[in-house]
DNA sequence: CACAAGCATGAAAATTATGTTCACCCTTTC
DNA sequence: GAAAGGGTGAACATAATTTTCATGCTTGTG
C-alpha cells in the first residue's frame, strides 16, 4: 500500500512513553477505543483527552501525518485490517510476566502474521526473481550457492540449504564464522552468497558477504534493515520487515519473515529447474519414507 | 461502527446505476482510486469529479452517511480490509512451475498465515502451560532438557533450544540419531524430552521419546497429526495445524506452525523464570553486540 | 540561586473544510 | 406549452482544522 498507516496503533503503543504528557492523554484515548476515535472529530478528541485542539495537531505531526484527516484515515484502515484478521484485536501489545498463555499466544501471532503479511507487501520480486534464476543456474553446471547467518537468523539458513540441497543446489550453510569466510574465498564469479541477518549488523555476515564479493561472487543480504552495512554491502537486498513493538517479538517474528523469503526463493528455484529436479524431489522425498513407519489407519488414541 | 461500510465499495458498484449523473461521477471516482478518495477533501473531491461540494454532501447522505467525514473513514476502513484480505484469498491454490512469483508468495503466505493461526486455535494452552513450568524448573536445577528434530523440524529445535540456552536452561539438540538417543537414555525422571516431528511418524523421533520415556522423563511431541505414533508415544502432544492444499505447502508452513509452538514455549518459559532470568537475558543480549556494528542515526519516519 | 534557553501547552485568531440554502435548469407529464 | 419536480451548483453559514503566540514549566549554567 502507498499511503500507510501500517502498524499505526502498534506504532503508538510503542512510541507512546517517549511521547510528552499531553500527547500520551491522546495517545492512550485512540489506543483505548480506535474505532471512536475514527469518528470524532479533532475538538471531541482534544476535549475528551482533557488537552486542546492544537494539541491533537501537534500530535499528528509527530506521527508523521500531514495533519488530523491523515490520522484519522490511518486509524480507520487499521480498523477495517484487524475487522478482516480475527487474530489481530489484540494487536501488538507487549508481553509482561504475569500476562495469561491466551493473551501472549494472540501477541505472537498478531506479530508473526503481520510481520508475514507486510514481508509480502514489501518484497522485492525483482530481486527473488534473479536470485532464484542465478540459483537455478547453479543447478549440474559446477556452481556454487554459500548460505550464513549465525544465531537466530541460523535455524533459517539451514532451512535453506537444507531444502536447496533436495533440488540438487551445490549449496553449503557453514555453522561458523570462519569457516563461513574460507568458503566465500573460494567462491567465483557466477557463484551465489547469501547473507542473512535481521539486525543486518551482525559483523561476521557482513564480512562473509565482503569476501564474497571480492571473489566476484553475487551477493545476496536478508535483513530487517534496508540501510543497515549489510544491505550496504550486498548487490540484491531482500528486506525482511518485522513488527517493532517490542525488541524480544521483533527477533521472534523476524524469523518468521525470513523464511518466508526463504521459501519464496525455494519455490522460485524448484519452478526454474523444473523438470529434471521434479525427480529429484521425488527421490529425496522417498528415501525419507522408509525411515518413516508405514502410513496406517489411525488408532484410536488415549488422548 | 454505526453506519458501516461493509462492503462499500461493493454497494457503489451495485447502486451506481441507479444515481443521478452527478453523484454517479463521485461514485466512479472513488471506485477508480479508493485510497486517493480516503485522502481528499470534499473539496477535492469535487472539482476532481467535475461537480460540487454541494453534491458530495448530498451523495454522503444518499449513502446513509452523517457527512463526508462518515464515508472518509468507511473508505479506510475498507482499503485496510482488503488490503489484509488480499492474503487470506489465495488460499487453496496450489503452486505451478509457470506461476508467477507474486502468486506464489500469495499462496505461500496465506499458507502460512492460516497455518499460525489455526495453530494458535486449536493450541492445548494448558499442555503448554505445564511444559513451560516443568522446564521452568529445570533452570539451575540440574534438570535437563532435550529436544529432537530432524530435517526440516531441526530448524525449529535448534531455535527452540538456542533461545531456552539464553534462559540458562540446561537445554539440548542433538544432530543426530545416535547421539539423540544416548542422551535420551541418561535422562532421569523430572527430565523433559521434546520431540518435533511433523508427520509424527519420523523414526527416530519416536525412539528418541520412547527412550526417553522408559527413564521417567516427561515427554512432549510436537506435531501436525495428533494420532500419529509420535503423539500416542509421548505424554503431552502439542498439535500443529497445517493447511493442507498441497503436501509442499503443507511442509513449509509446518515450520511455522512448529515455530509459533515453540515460541509460546519459550516465552511461557521466560514468564515463568522471571525475575532471576531477565539477567541471563541482557547479558547474551550484551555479548552479542559487541560483534555488531554500532547502532547508527534511527531514521525519524517521514509520514 | 538567579537566569537564560528550550520545550510543552492551550487560548485565540486565521484559515480551510463542510454543510445548508436557494435559485436555476432541465426533464417529464398532463 | 405550462407546471411540477428532481438535480445541480453558487453562495453563504457553520463548524472543523491549523497556525500563531503568550505563558508557564523544566533544565542546565554561570
Amino acid at each position: 500500500m502507498a499511503l500507510d498507516g501500517e502498524g499505526l496503533l502498534a506504532r503508538l503503543r510503542t512510541e507512546l512513553p517517549g511521547l510528552p504528557e499531553a500527547l500520551q492523554r491522546v495517545a492512550e484515548l485512540i489506543l483505548r477505543d480506535p474505532e471512536e476515535a475514527a469518528q470524532s472529530t479533532i475538538v471531541d478528541l482534544a476535549e475528551r483527552s482533557g488537552t486542546s485542539p492544537a494539541t491533537v495537531t501537534r500530535f499528528c505531526r509527530t506521527l508523521g501525518f500531514r495533519g488530523y484527516a491523515g490520522l484519522r484515515v490511518a486509524i480507520a484502515t487499521e480498523i477495517g485490517r484487524a475487522a478482516q484478521a480475527r487474530w489481530e484485536i489484540d494487536v501488538d501489545r507487549d508481553i509482561a510476566p504475569d500476562h495469561p498463555l491466551q493473551r501472549v499466544l494472540g501477541v505472537i501471532v498478531s506479530a508473526d502474521t503481520q510481520a508475514i503479511r507486510e514481508t509480502a507487501d514489501r518484497l522485492d520480486l525483482t530481486a527473488v526473481e534473479v536470485v532464484a534464476s542465478t540459483i537455478a543456474e547453479a543447478i549440474g553446471s559446477g556452481r556454487r550457492v554459500e548460505v550464513f547467518g549465525v544465531g537466530s537468523s541460523a535455524a533459517a539458513t539451514t532451512e535453506l540449504v537444507f531444502r536447496l540441497q533436495r533440488l540438487r543446489v551445490a549449496c553449503w550453510h557453514r555453522a561458523e564464522a570462519h569457516s563461513a569466510l574460507s568458503s566465500a574465498a573460494l567462491l567465483r564469479p557466477g557463484d551465489l552468497a547469501i547473507g542473512v541477518s535481521h539486525s543486518g549488523r551482525t559483523r561476521e555476515v557482513i564480512e562473509f558477504l565482503a569476501e564474497a564479493a571480492e571473489h566476484g561472487a553475487m551477493t545476496v543480504a536478508v535483513t530487517s534493515y534496508p540501510r543497515s552495512p549489510l544491505a550496504e554491502t550486498a548487490e540484491l537486498v531482500l528486506t525482511t520487515e518485522t513488527h517493532e513493538t517490542s525488541f524480544r517479538l521483533a527477533a521472534l517474528s523476524a524469523l518468521h519473515s525470513q523464511l518466508l523469503v526463504l521459501d519464496l526463493v525455494y519455490v522460485a528455484v524448484a519452478q526454474r529447474s523444473h523438470p529434471a529436479v521434479d525427480e529429484a524431489f521425488e527421490l529425496t522425498a522417498r528415501a525419507v519414507q522408509t525411515h518413516r513407519l508405514p502410513e496406517h489407519p489411525i488408532r484410536k488414541g488415549k488422548r
